[in-house]
DNA sequence: GTGTCCTAAGAAATCGATTTCGTCAAGTAG
DNA sequence: CTACTTGACGAAATCGATTTCTTAGGACAC
């Protein structure tokens, strides 16, 4: 790789001119043209390692992720890397795996790498963030809250699961179920409390093992929806808080022969790659791409100097309708 | 952030030493004691982008895919980021989205980032890859070929093509089509050519619109199948030669109202978010992660300083076998 | 004709690490 | 006791860009 000094060298001008003319600032015609030949001909590129270390800062934006095997954040990494590439920015993608460890790790990394910003889902609330945005660097939540006053795009989880159970009711089901996450990921609880608002408001009884906890990936959702197969009084419907469990449910009531809409099935989350029909299913699509590209947006204001303060985003799901019961029950 | 030479100051020594202390050269316990005093209290850590451009390369590796929301390309990634990990390097991740312009574009970025390696799955054979190789960056090919002399991590994609339409004929189907993505892909046109193979042998005729071209993602899976349900006489059994149009395959199927194993359906790749019971469908499992982290260890080893002559490892595919028609057609 | 101002462009400092080179002191051999 | 080796460690060069400082030369006013 050609270096500047090469450049100027074989142009018969300083380093610093050759800058000029790479950052635009004023040169004479004249070795403007002897500059871009050279560099032409060498096919120069500026170091970038060399750029960051004088400029103390690089275009490269760090985005923190539990699971990049979930669709959810692949879709939400999909948005922020659409934004970033067409600003010129490269994405280095961290898995988090719900470990604070790795993810205090990665801020770290993102620190000593001199990234302009991050992206961050949060997997504990009292992560480091501080360690960069006292050094000025910009970092937007994702998805989840933290407990400090940065930049933040999320999702009204609470009207998901209200959406969720009202669909189901709306459609004749009583018995509504609920798969919710482990208790610790706020998401899945603000979805759960807005199931149990609507289960409540109704009168029905929600405290007979309809509300089963399970770990938040697709054998969780197995699990639950067994558990509630085997209640004396299996409920007639369910929601299932994320998309993994809700592939794990699913999966198990076509085991066992019990397909939607005979038994009631709401889906917080989308399922980008189910294999039924997905009509017989309702889903609360959850604008996860879009979650990408506003975090992004947002990340590159910040980058760019804006200073307002911390705002907030709430997006909202929309829903897609499952089929009502074949007969009323 | 501290500098080495405000740590310097503080333990009273010079930068060289506290380099030294850092890098586990022989310097005096009394002045490492000193060193580890001064920076524990700055909290210093090295500024990597200095590291980077004083040594030539950083610990950072690039990860090229054509589709992060593809499952078998996640869990690719996640197994070259487990082995990255835990070797201390970090991964970048980029989304050719099969577009050999961003494939370039990425490819400088990784060279201008003094990245330590590459890995790429190549949209086009004649890639600027030798930019990389010529200024002794190691570059590993994963699950497609590039025409380069270079380390590759391969699955033997004839063998899966044969195995799918194997399984099928041996359950008893007997006309057999397949759904085929784009001329272009060389790893789907392998498998094409195994199930075309196993067709032949039998003496069943492939030439009356049982292969169909489709496009790699889900949509085009389903265009296929609706295509093949048209025909005079429709397949009684379909290979699809990737996951997502299997998962466009089956959803058609399962709209029509025609299940597995009244149809049979084998599906080249995993369906990790099958909403159906994954029993009914004859699945060949691509090793994805297995790919992941072969290739990472073999960049690894490269990064240390390898140089035996480039190696192609080719992995096998394990089928899991589905059910068998109802009855004799 | 001389003083002032402005612009182009080179010299040199800077970013923060690593590493070579040289110095000095202590230890060992003759 | 001198000569030579060895080891710790500081000074300074280096990686490749950017930017400040400085200088030279031309344009313009008086």
């Amino acid at each position: 790789m050609a270096t500047i000094y090469e450049v100027a060298a074989k142009a018969g001008v300083s380093p610093a001119t050759v800058s000029r003319v790479f950052n635009g600032l004023p040169v004479s015609a004249e070795k403007i043209d002897l500059v871009r030949a050279a560099s032409d001909e060498l096919r120069y590129s500026p170091n970038k390692t060399a750029q960051r270390l004088r400029n103390q800062s690089s275009e490269v934006v760090g985005l923190l992720i539990p699971d990049i095997e979930n669709p959810f954040f692949t879709a939400l990494a999909r948005g922020v890397e659409d934004v970033l590439q067409a600003a010129g920015y490269s994405l280095v993608l961290c898995n988090t795996d719900e470990d604070p460890d790795k993810e205090t790790h990665y801020l770290d990394i993102a620190n000593s790498e001199n990234m302009a910003g991050v992206i961050l889902a949060p997997v504990a609330e009292d992560g480091d963030i501080r360690r960069l945005t006292d050094r000025g660097r910009p970092v937007v939540a994702v998805d989840r809250d933290t407990g400090l006053n940065i930049d933040a795009v999320m999702v009204d989880n609470r009207a998901a699961g209200i959406t969720a159970a009202t669909a189901l009711w709306d459609a004749g089901y009583r018995r509504i179920a609920c798969i919710a996450g482990p208790l610790e990921i706020e998401t899945t609880e603000e979805r759960t409390l807005g199931w149990r608002q609507v289960v409540t408001k109704h009168g029905a009884d929600s405290s007979v093992g309809y509300l089963q906890h399970a770990n938040y990936r697709v054998d969780g959702g197995r699990s639950a929806m067994q558990a509630l197969l085997a209640l004396d009084e299996p409920p007639d419907a369910v929601v299932t808080t994320n998309n993994l469990m809700g592939v794990g449910a699913i999966q198990v009531l076509s085991e066992v022969g019990i397909v939607p809409p005979e038994i009631g099935v709401a889906v917080i989350g989308d399922l980008p790659f189910a294999t039924l029909s997905p009509r017989a299913i309702t889903q609360v699509h959850l604008p996860a791409r879009h979650l990408g590209t506003t975090a992004a947006k947002m990340l590159l204001d910040r980058i760019a100097g804006d200073n307002q303060p911390a705002r907030t985003v709430v997006l909202r799901a929309e829903v897609t309708l499952g089929l009502a019961p074949l007969a009323a029950s």
